[in-house]
DNA sequence: GTGCTAACTTAACACCGTTAGGCACTTCAG
DNA sequence: CTGAAGTGCCTAACGGTGTTAAGTTAGCAC
């Protein structure tokens, strides 16, 4: 029967069953057929509401960025950078399955600028020079993808097995898993450190008053971190 | 007419046709029919040869990584992480549009497994604790991968876009994914001297004797870097 | 020469994203 | 109150995918 009295499809309830099954089954496990039978309907339904599967991957991950925290930057470019680094990773943390698919899609959403644009006037305000502001923003997002790619995906387990290997004693293979996170989680913390590490010591070279304000207390209030919006 | 006087095909020839067309028209634009077309042949052919379409992958993979070098550790760790990480990408950006695959694939293939080993060691002999010699090694890849992801997949762009819009005299639109790529390897440099920097003022903290050594000469030569070979 | 295996062929299966066309229901114009 | 328009679903179907099954013939061992 054609036509229900009363909607049975949304946006936004395609999208929630759409990620239920990445989470559940994976990315390769989605298809328009299966969304479409995990919502009682038939698959060509679902492009009423989304014009291309491509478009509703976009869209749910989207939403999985909005969760990413640009706001420490008032604090300072140490604690914004942290922060970001963090609330990001844990972003993808939670949808694991969808990391593959950020890898491709372009992303250039409002948003998303938006949230560049935090980051780049944060450090500014901060006292990095603009061109190294885009590289430090660039270069954290490699540490979070990258991270998760080797973390979540599955991929690029060897310094796991490596690990293991040495120390027999810790590795109950049916504990290999919990053993993987935990390394992953500590190897990202660690190379975020030595990162920033790396940055104050630098800051303190070509900026003596920043680099010193950001390690005692936050420097003056960041208003002007906040450039004209791109576009 | 079915079984050749002298076979049309070859693992190897199989690799270098699916590489070429991975290479030209994108991972997506691989499918087993066009690539038996590419090889005068029929698709089920392909099946002799390779039992599936992701075990080919995984050869085309292992294949390009083979490139990666891991001897600079013999010089010292400072220069063993930098001639790694640099070949590493340098591997990646030479066949971009596999990255997305080498996210996915367990790539826990022996050769993999020396190559995490020879880093552990050299990490190891150079008088990093076995925990850290990991992440080390760990965080290194996330850089590269991370890297990888950034710039060749043209996802996550936005780092990009907002540098153009500060800078609107550099971004003749015809320019742009060049200044893409400058900044993506800039960055990539940039992440990795801020890294190796806060590692060696870590290594200085907690072992004053490698650290110094590492700062002017190499340190004790490298021998006993070479534990067991896993598994 | 007979039989066995190797290396291909064509046909076909089940699935995929997506489009075309039909049908019942709601909404609004006159 | 009637009729037209448009909405939100349906089934059928297209061209594509990775992969399997079954058939055919060349080369080789005995």
């Amino acid at each position: 029967m054609p036509r229900p009295t009363t909607p049975l499809l949304s946006q936004a309830g395609i999208r929630a069953a759409a990620l239920e099954i990445i989470d559940t089954e994976g990315l390769d496990g989605l298809s328009m057929r299966k969304l479409a039978a995990a919502l009682s309907v038939s698959a060509p339904a679902l492009y009423f509401h989304y014009p291309t599967k491509e478009q509703l991957l976009d869209d749910v991950a989207s939403e999985i960025m909005e969760k990413v925290d640009t706001g420490d930057f008032v604090i300072g470019w140490r604690e914004g950078l942290l922060g970001w680094a963090r609330s990001y990773r844990a972003a993808l943390a939670e949808h694991p399955n969808i990391v593959p698919f950020l890898a491709r899609g372009p992303g250039q959403r409002d948003a998303s600028l938006r949230r560049a644009d935090a980051i780049h006037g944060g450090l500014v305000a901060a006292g990095w020079p603009a061109r190294e502001a885009t590289m430090i923003g660039a270069s954290t997002k490699y540490l979070v993808v990258g991270a998760a790619m080797g973390s979540f995906s599955r991929g690029f387990v060897d310094d796991v097995q490596v690990y293991l290997d040495r120390y027999p004693a810790l590795g109950d293979a049916h504990r290999l898993r919990e053993h993987a996170d935990a390394v992953d989680r500590d190897s990202f913390e660690f190379a975020l450190s030595m990162f920033v590490d790396g940055l104050a010591a630098r800051l303190g070279r070509i900026s003596p008053s920043a680099g010193a304000a950001a390690r005692s207390a936050p420097p003056a209030p960041a208003t002007g971190a906040s450039p004209p919006d791109p576009r």
